[in-house]
RNA sequence: GGGCGGCUAGCUCAGAGGGAGAGCGCUUGCUUCACACGCAAGAGGUCGCUGGUUCGAAACCAGCGCCGCCCACCA
């Protein structure tokens, strides 16, 4: 036994390792990217996780994702970057930190706005480090020199600098709009940040008198009765002629009085409700672009927290929206203007970060045209500038595209970016990369910032290249940008990875990634949601102490490409903690079978045993699967792949046919296992980075990292399907003398074998062996008729041999009736091809010989 | 309303035109000198339903049914 390694205990433990590897590794400086290696370049930039809470299981799939790329592609000869970073998700921080003040019996306002961005920083601080720590601990090789926020000073000046540039181009946009507003946030949220949620509401059948004609009235349904205090119309579709001839007459609001002008409207359905629309452009969307249509007047009936703003209805005034619907309803009811109500199921807009219900009101908002950017985004895709895995995923991200909206920007926060426009005394309005300190028109030093932040995933559009040091024209920049693939889940492809596209295009000219993958999303065990809030959220770190980082990131290639959702599995996880088990093992036995000598690496024409020349091919095969996997974004083709290489053929049949050779000192079979095992843990190193590295160290010899070495080049010169077939019929032969073993209920061990017909001597004697029955010349008794080849075999402790091959007898007169009626069918000769029929004759004379080796007698 | 995905063993999931697979669980037997985180043997499936294409369908096409996701001016 080498000095090197003195005693391996008897099963791997993952916690003992891990974190020194890693320690190592970080010491050793092997994640650092150098701008100036003469090697192709690779990079990528982490999804830089909001800075609100710990990572979770998500985080951890698609960490495992990014690192298992990003290790291959090392041993693959490329300078990899891949770049860290967090966001500071402005929205859903400051609900964090609100959330936290008000456990506490304060307020962000009670504190002040200093001392709340000292909690903010406090916050990103330590939420921050504990984040890269969980990194760490999953083995994730982020070059942590570059790590960035996007609240960094230089981040910062990128923003700004893109608000300047999209300012410059007057793609930028302030006015009043009708939004998308959280009355808890106090901010608006974009379109894609409103999350639709299915609400049993009630549908009222309200009547609105017609000015005109004393006695008519227009029938109107809605489900927000309230909002009518805003009502500026009514409007019907242009073709209706239940309505045509009220167009351009006036309802008269009930409760308020309001002259409301009927107009019509193409957007009016005529199947919903009564085919009239109350509209009231201060609180509806649609409403609002009517209202613009057919210029009319713009109320806004509600103050930013919720509660109804009607000064002139002294009875609503102050009042919450919800509140005031009963009232409103009663009123109505008492005026007889309330005809009928009936259930009504939809869905209502809320907060996807606080999940307030959200009211669309009127508020001054800034907007960036988003027209031209989108249809730049949209042509580079259609020329292959952006691959998608899963390829339909890029049809999410087209439509829309396609009908894309301009993006309201701004967000009423505490926490966030500052809009970088100012106005001076003289009401000049400009916008400033650097902090201006006068008005570039008047010279002005009075100047006020505008007070609204921009949306987070504005700073996060920019990612790509920010974090390498946009607008500046850095080394990294010219070097790792174009970055080569993002990974993300699929509910922000419009929300960041189109986005990023877009600016990527409109800031550097080039795409910002060439590939997009799609992970899968990971549910709790019973197909929920996993949110912290709800607690069925699982910490990955709990995971990896039990289990094992490796564990957890096999599993996560194992499922991360492979189906849109996955549901978390635990038992899938203690699978591959015990595949780690189980190559500790295999590396114990052999490292403590080889002895001093240095062992040369089998060559492809060596005159070696079939077993070597088998696993040889073996190995070989699975290279070429695992490399096609990872390269075909695939990964869990090339896990599972590995997987059943290692553990059926290299451990359950490889080793034990080899054992006695080991002990023996057998040269070519210390000389192959060492060679699999070196093979297979620079194989595997992409997915299960520590135990490899372990064990790799404990294969003699000095050595380096596993990450700096090739990743297995293969050779198709071991391909050998000749020595395979044997292999699979020694196996065959040994499976079925285990099989009659235990039908016969005979001991484990023992009985004897005697060939028919002579076969490949070295052969029968391994088999023998692995079947644990001795080779002999002659049986004491009859014996059991075998199949596989021409033997029987005999086990001790029997009086008369038990009838163990009718069940085989039948299965393969079953198959053999199949397989003849195939051939007996015209159309299936005349017409299948040549190798299917081959195929199926060969077939049928295999199970026809087996009959007959079963029976001794020719079967027809 | 539009689009996409899923439905395969008890559970979680692979498989994408030529004999149904894995992990876990289950049954039986093994303290075999790498591993009981193990070894060996086994049971278990009309591949959601109905049609169609094909010599041949779990796979391709159409329709339907559940479950889920994304998008939509969603009164």
């Amino acid at each position: 036994m080498s000095q090197k390694h003195p005693q391996m205990p008897k099963s791997y433990d993952p916690q003992a390792v891990e974190a020194s590897w890693y320690a190592r590794w970080e010491e050793a400086g092997i994640f650092g990217a150098d701008a100036r290696s003469p090697k192709p370049k690779y990079s990528m930039a982490l999804p830089p996780p909001n800075v609100t809470g710990e990572l979770h299981m998500g985080h951890a799939l698609q960490g495992a994702l990014y690192d298992m790329w990003a290790r291959y592609r090392r041993m693959t000869g490329y300078e990899v970057l891949w770049l860290p970073g967090t966001d500071h998700a402005a929205i859903s921080t400051q609900n964090v930190i609100e959330r936290q003040l008000a456990d506490e019996g304060t307020t962000k306002e009670e504190l002040g706005r200093d001392r709340f961005n000292e909690r903010v920083e406090a916050w990103y601080a330590s939420v921050g480090a504990t984040i890269m720590e969980q990194f760490k601990e999953l083995g994730a090789s982020l070059d942590f020199s570059r790590l960035r926020f996007t609240m960094d000073p230089g981040y910062v000046r990128a923003v700004r600098t893109a608000f300047v540039r999209f300012w410059e181009k007057g793609w930028l946009y302030r006015g009043p709009r009708i939004v998308n507003w959280c009355p808890r946030c106090l901010s608006a949220i974009s379109d894609l940040e409103v999350e639709w949620q299915v609400h049993h509401d009630t549908l009222y059948y309200i009547r609105y008198p017609i000015e005109e004609v004393p006695g008519q009235g227009v029938l109107i349904a809605t489900v927000r009765p309230e909002t009518m205090l805003a009502d500026t119309g009514v409007a019907v579709h242009p073709d209706d002629p239940r309505y045509r001839h009220m167009v351009g007459k006036h309802a008269i609001l009930p409760l308020v009085g309001r002259r409301l002008p009927i107009v019509a409207d193409e957007v009016v359905n005529r199947e919903f409700g009564t085919g009239a629309l109350k509209v009231t452009p201060g609180h509806d969307a649609v409403d609002w672009e009517i209202g613009e249509r057919h210029g009319l007047e713009l109320i806004s009936a509600m103050h930013l927290d919720g509660r109804m703003d009607v000064p002139d209805l002294p009875a609503y005034d102050g009042l919450p929206s919800l509140a005031v619907r009963e009232l409103v309803v009663r009123d109505l009811e008492a005026g007889a203007f309330l005809l009928k109500t009936e259930p009504y199921t939809h869905e209502v807009g809320h907060c996807d970060r606080c999940d307030s219900i959200i009211e669309p009101l009127i508020s001054e908002q800034w907007f960036l045209k988003m027209g031209p950017m989108a249809e730049r985004a949209i042509a580079a895709s259609q020329r292959g500038q952006v691959r998608w895995h899963a390829q339909r995923y890029e049809r999410t991200y087209l439509d829309w595209l396609r009908g894309i909206r301009d993006w309201n920007v701004s967000r009423q926060l505490w926490l966030g970016h500052r809009i970088p426009t100012y106005t001076c005394a003289n009401g000049h309005q400009f916008a400033s990369i650097d902090e201006p300190d006068h008005c570039p028109e008047c010279a002005s030093a009075t100047l006020e910032q505008d007070p609204d932040v921009l949306d987070t995933w504005f700073s996060s559009a920019l990612w790509p290249f920010a974090t390498l040091g946009w607008p500046d024209d850095t080394e990294d920049l010219r070097t790792f940008y174009p970055t080569d693939l993002n990974a993300t889940a699929r509910e922000i492809i419009n929300l960041w990875v189109s986005r990023m596209i877009m600016t990527g295009l409109e800031f550097m000219g080039a795409v910002p990634f060439s590939e997009v993958a799609i992970h899968s999303v990971v549910q709790t065990a019973d197909g929920k949601r996993m949110s912290k809030s709800k607690g069925n959220a699982i910490d990955p770190r709990e995971i990896i102490r039990r289990y094992g980082a490796d564990a957890l990131r096999a599993w996560g290639a194992s499922v991360a490409m492979s189906s849109q959702d996955v549901r978390f599995d635990e038992s899938r996880i203690e699978g591959f903690k015990r595949f780690a088990n189980k190559l500790w093992n295999a590396t114990r036995l052999v490292v403590d079978k080889l002895g001093e000598d240095s062992l040369a690496v089998p060559a492809p024409d060596a005159d070696l045993d079939l077993v070597d020349r088998w696993i040889l091919s073996r190995l070989q095969r699975t290279i070429e699967g695992a490399r096609r996997g990872i390269e075909d974004f695939a990964p869990q083709v090339a896990i599972n792949g590995i997987y059943d290489f290692a553990w059926h053929d290299f451990c359950d049949w490889y080793l034990e046919a080899i054992k006695p050779r080991l002990r023996d000192g057998d040269p070519a079979a210390r000389a192959v296992s060492l060679h699999v095992l070196d093979v297979l843990f620079r194989l595997l190193h992409p997915f299960m980075p520590f135990v490899t590295e372990e064990l790799w160290h404990r294969l003699p010899g000095d050595r380096d990292f596993v990450m700096r070495q090739p990743w297995p080049a293969g050779d198709s010169r071991f391909s050998d399907p000749d020595a395979e077939a044997r292999v699979d019929k020694l196996i065959a032969l040994v499976e079925e003398i285990r099989r009659a073993r235990q039908a016969a209920a005979a001991p484990s061990r023992g009985g004897r074998l005697k060939l028919e017909q002579p076969w490949e001597p070295g052969s029968a004697a391994l088999a023998a062996d692995l079947a644990a029955v001795a080779l002999v010349e002659e049986l004491a008794a009859q014996g059991i008729a075998l199949t596989e080849v021409a033997a029987r075999v005999e086990f001790p402790a029997l009086g008369v041999e038990p009838d163990t091959q009718t069940a085989t007898r039948e299965r393969l007169l079953r198959e053999l009736q199949r397989s003849q009626a195939k051939l007996a069918d015209e159309d299936f000769v005349a017409k299948a091809p040549q190798s299917v029929v081959d195929r199926e004759r060969q077939r049928a004379a295999d199970v026809k010989e087996a009959l007959e080796r079963l029976d001794g007698a020719r079967v027809p």
